[in-house]
DNA sequence: TGACCTTGCTTGAATCTTCAAGCGTTACTG
DNA sequence: CAGTAACGCTTGAAGATTCAAGCAAGGTCA
């Protein structure tokens, strides 16, 4: 956005509608490198989760979060909050989870539009039963193949990336999700 | 890892079978980190392109890797390679990309089993009025918030991870995606 | 040649995600 | 305290992905 009154002699361009900055030979190649180990990592996750426990990724996570809840709830709002998905996405997939007996919904007292997300006791269990083979291989795909010093440094970035994606500054919240 | 860390229970265990190693709150934090940050990220580019260019990014990922290619076509398992997505995803896709016209197949003259995906000028120019956005949008969420130090740093640690999850090694391949 | 395995790609059904729209509830405002 | 906006969550349909199964062409070996 910027109005160029005249133009200075900087190189530094930054024109709205010229040409874009383009990647440079070295990002390119760190992009590609980013978007195959993550493509590569969730998919062998999806699969593993898929086959031991028959649910994907996201379902894992989202009874990871209800388990370390206390009182193992959760409103949905906050669920998808923590999860970075949508409400939608959200409720689908508790609808889901719930079918299968993982997940129960209770209304909450305080307000009654809200709901609460209840992990039950089979859930729990299918959780405990999933847990080892699922931090086995995170380990083994990640931790393991890192030293101390890249596994810092790789918190750090990731912090940085989700800091600029999230507006989680002054109490301006993306619309969770739109 | 983690020397002199005055861990509490820190019994550092080994056997087989055993109770897992579980993550440390450092690797928890950092696996969290690189959860969210991917989450967003991908979601990020996917509501950008598809607003934009009426596609998701992996199909916006498939006509680059044509747009590369010599002769703008590529066969289907070298495409699915080259991308790390499986033959049954790629055909699906590309039958969409097909029916936008900005993709079609063509047979391969030495090889009758085999197809190419050919990028189409269409393709071509919905690509070209893609780009910059998309560029852009990858630059202020990931390049411009790291520096120079750091995004060495994640593309060293990227291929590693991927490294690890592709036996890319002495001509085992994954068998191209199950 | 023929039996048999492998390779390259596609298909359909089941599942998951997104998007826009919708329904009650709660909060704000004059 | 009605009118209206914002919130919390759900829904259905369209699109995307996965999985297992399938088909045809190529390769191997007798």
């Amino acid at each position: 956005m910027e109005r160029m009154s005249t133009k200075k002699s900087a190189a530094r361009t930054e024109e709205p509608s010229a040409e874009p900055r383009w990647l440079t030979e070295g990002e390119q190649r760190v992009w590609r490198a980013y978007i195959h180990a993550t493509t590569l990592l969730d998919d062998t996750l999806d699969r593993q989760l898929q086959r031991d426990a028959g649910m994907p990724h996201m379902y894992y996570g989202l009874l990871v979060q209800l388990a370390q809840a206390p009182g193992r709830k959760l409103r949905m709002t906050e669920l998808a909050k923590n999860m970075k998905i949508t409400r939608s996405r959200l409720s689908h997939a508790v609808a889901r989870l719930e079918k299968n007996g993982w997940v129960r919904r209770q209304d909450c007292p305080s307000d009654k539009r809200g709901q609460n997300a209840f992990l039950t006791d089979e859930g729990f269990e299918v959780l405990k039963g999933a847990a080892p083979g699922h931090v086995s291989l995170v380990r083994k795909a990640m931790f393991d193949r890192l030293s101390e010093e890249q596994v810092r440094q790789l918190g750090e970035i990731m912090c940085v990336i989700a800091d600029g994606l999230e507006p989680t500054g002054t109490g301006a919240d993306l619309p969770w999700l739109r």
